[in-house]
DNA sequence: TCGCTTGTTGGACGATCGTATAACAAGTGT
DNA sequence: ACACTTGTTATACGATCGTCCAACAAGCGA
């Protein structure tokens, strides 16, 4: 009896060791195969805990989008930020790290997909989404304000821009052998420079 | 015991209708409550007929996907066909039906999500991915090159506005809220001007 | 040191899943 | 009119699902 049979931990701490391990599952055996069994397994805890912190499955999930998120902004706002203050090199720092690990890998593109099933038959997710999708993009906004678009072409152009790199982030991570993550880099940098310069076909503004 | 039990169906026509109830399905629960018997169900046969026609639920849900694949492109290639031999206008024509019903709707995209979840732990249903997506870039790469892109640019061309298009037709399907399938089309239709513009800014070749 | 709180366990429960199979009947050729 | 083929039904089976709950023990205050 001297080793514990199991250790308490912060519920904080517990619930974070849950949404990791359902993180894990959903990249190993995809939507179809999580279960509250595999993810208790994953975070070496008992199945009953994972209903004691959450309310069913679903709600852990959709923790789980969540928490992937924020990692991905986090790891997309460090990439911001060692780009340094000019916009355009910010703007190419968010093109780079989209295709680079951890945001572009099958692991994440897994988790994405089990929350787009979610949202599309749970009114309350499909809200969560469209606020952190609607936070993203004013935040591309604002960095594309910063490089010299126009206030009325703001909202057009950062629709664009997102749906390009999601477009190639999702085929990227689909099937990476299609085309590599240098090619993608390269294809959305070239997309960038037609798209953000001013209508007017003046091409001496970023470099 | 004048109505018959059931009645016989050409082996075909049984298929396909096994099919549609299938994307019905899908469209209506999603990719998590799709089951055999949900789907016998739906088709009005019993659910011992599914196995009776196909391996699996996943290789009934592959043949949905190709089905709906072919459906995509028959509504694309009916708008092609309607708008000319133009190359520019038959480019309109696959933005603007790329953004309507039937290509367009919320029960088309959880089809596609059902099959991305399939694809991502079966590597044969990633190949018929990675095939129709090919064979649908190539033939984006024609109508490219018709509308006088230089053939160094058309792979890089394609992918870009085909990761634009399912960008936004993604976002558009997952959440209607954020644009409207006319912003989508003004937005893709802009952005096919400068994608498509040859490097020199010589702005007279297809109009 | 002892008792209390509660995080945690592990199994029970009913429902539903995919699959397999025997019985049935519709249609066809003879 | 009859037998044969086979599409179709209905059910049974084992596995696994999510949920629930009573018992246990780890850590903490008294």
């Amino acid at each position: 009896m001297s080793t514990p049979a199991f250790t308490r931990a912060e519920p904080d701490a517990r619930r974070q060791s849950l949404i990791e391990a359902c993180a894990r599952v959903l990249a190993q055996v995809g939507a179809a195969g999580v279960s509250v069994r595999a993810i208790a397994l994953e975070a070496g805890v008992s199945p009953g805990l994972v209903n004691h912190y959450f309310a069913g499955i679903d709600a852990l999930v959709a923790a789980t989008y969540g928490h992937v998120e924020s990692q991905v902004s986090e790891a997309i706002g460090a990439a911001l930020d060692a780009a340094g203050p000019r916009p355009r090199a910010r703007l190419d720092a968010y093109v780079t790290a989209s295709f680079a690990p951890p945001v572009a890998s099958g692991e994440l593109l897994a988790t994405w997909i089990a929350f787009w099933s979610l949202a599309r038959s749970r009114p309350e997710i499909a809200r969560q989404h469209d606020e952190q999708y609607a936070q993203f993009r004013t935040a591309l906004e604002a960095l594309l304000a910063a490089c010299g678009l126009a206030p009325a072409e703001l909202r057009h152009a950062a629709i664009a821009i997102t749906a390009l790199v999601d477009g190639l982030w999702l085929e990227l991570c689909l099937s990476p052998h299609a085309f590599s993550a240098a090619e993608a880099c390269e294809i959305a940098r070239a997309a960038l420079d037609r798209l953000i310069s001013t209508s007017r076909s003046t091409g001496s503004d970023s470099m």
